[in-house]
DNA sequence: AGTTTTATTTATCATCTGATAAACTAGTCG
DNA sequence: CGACTAGTTTATCAGATGATAAATAAAACT
């Protein structure tokens, strides 16, 4: 695909702007994922083999710079598929369930999302509060809804603070597996699947039991 | 130029060495959670009231100052109780582990300990896969243990991977609740020892059915 | 009190770092 | 080709920041 000129050195080829600020952005995310949010702009430069003044004609400030980063891993991340996943009552909930955090999973616990995220949410920022929010409406709400059902409780009423927090258990639970493995580096097991199985199965049987002794 | 006094009495009292080292700690704890690694040395002298190159009499370098801080919130923080009170088997495992979480939560999912924490596992700390390497011995693995035979599946064997996967997913879960309320800043409920009391009664259930069937 | 000690401040350095302006040159077009 | 456009580099600045040395003054000591 790329026929670049073979030898020591790169040449030093120019770019369309369209095609560098995308290069830059990409590397960015890398970058900052690894460094965090105080990584130096040389540095950056360095691995694109650029030099630090250019980041500044397509990105005016470094901020400007993060907030692309930021957009970048913020947005478009929650896939309308996964709510009919979630909400499809002809399967049984068990598979729905894993079925969607198999592809919650492959889509977001990747080290430069998880460590992106994490940066952004210690920095305070905005966009990590309005993501949580959408998770929450969009995803664990319809999730109570359906436990409700699954466990022969049904009700008009809210889902309740309590409810939703039962589920963050299980939605933050995974999620920590990915923080384990990409932040803390920690020995975490190959089958990712088999983790959700076991957790989803439990979560299930466990709350449609003790919702029955009430 | 101004003069520091502000009107009323700040005295200027001089500490004794012990005293000023513990101050400049304790407050460099919160100054650091708060703002990050990258936090100025400045700063910190502002909301200590005293100047800069003070600090340095007492931390010669920004690096002594920051794995003060870290060793602060690390060391010792795993009480050897909870050991005793998880194996305890004159009491149901439940309640074991709802008194462990209600402790353990108590002494960790603190503002300051959450978000160090965080932060120094973002910076790639040795420290901090020392601490999770320890929870797994000291906690996690005697939990799978308490869990095996509460299943009713006591065996010989080494505690797998996948096990302690499984009891990750609760405890990280928790955990969670941690960083949604001083991470993200988001809307969790007061009642932390309900979440408990929930996620562990579905867990123990759950597993407890789920190994029954294979 | 006068003297000594040392916690603390004042003044300052060296370097880093985000940012800017001007020079340079690869690519394009007539 | 020769000239123009614009992507890129070179040179550099201004402020921030970790760190140091000397001056100051509060407490301790005699």
């Amino acid at each position: 695909m790329t026929v670049k000129k073979t030898g020591t050195k790169l040449p030093k080829k120019r770019l369309r702007p369209e095609n560098r600020e995308q290069q830059i952005l990409d590397e960015a995310v890398s970058f900052f994922a690894e460094k965090g949010i105080s990584g130096k702009t040389r540095e950056l430069a360095d691995r694109l083999g650029i030099t630090q003044p250019l980041l500044y004609r397509y990105f005016p400030t470094k901020r400007d710079l993060i907030e692309g980063v930021f957009e970048k891993v913020y947005l478009n991340k929650l896939n309308p598929e996964w709510l009919k996943t979630i909400t499809d009552r002809e399967r049984p909930l068990q598979d729905r369930l894993c079925d969607f955090y198999r592809s919650y999973s492959a889509a977001t616990y990747r080290y430069d999302w998880i460590r992106v995220y994490m940066f952004s949410a210690l920095m305070g920022e905005e966009m990590n509060r309005r993501y949580t929010k959408l998770v929450e409406k969009e995803i664990l709400t319809p999730i109570c809804v359906e436990l409700r059902e699954h466990c022969g409780q049904p009700s008009k009423k809210r889902v309740s603070q309590a409810e939703l927090d039962h589920i963050w258990v299980l939605h933050g639970g995974l999620f920590y597996f990915a923080i384990r493995k990409h932040i803390y580096h920690g020995r975490v097991s190959k089958n990712f699947s088999a983790v959700v199985e076991r957790a989803v199965n439990a979560m299930l049987e466990g709350t449609k039991s003790i919702s029955a002794d009430q």
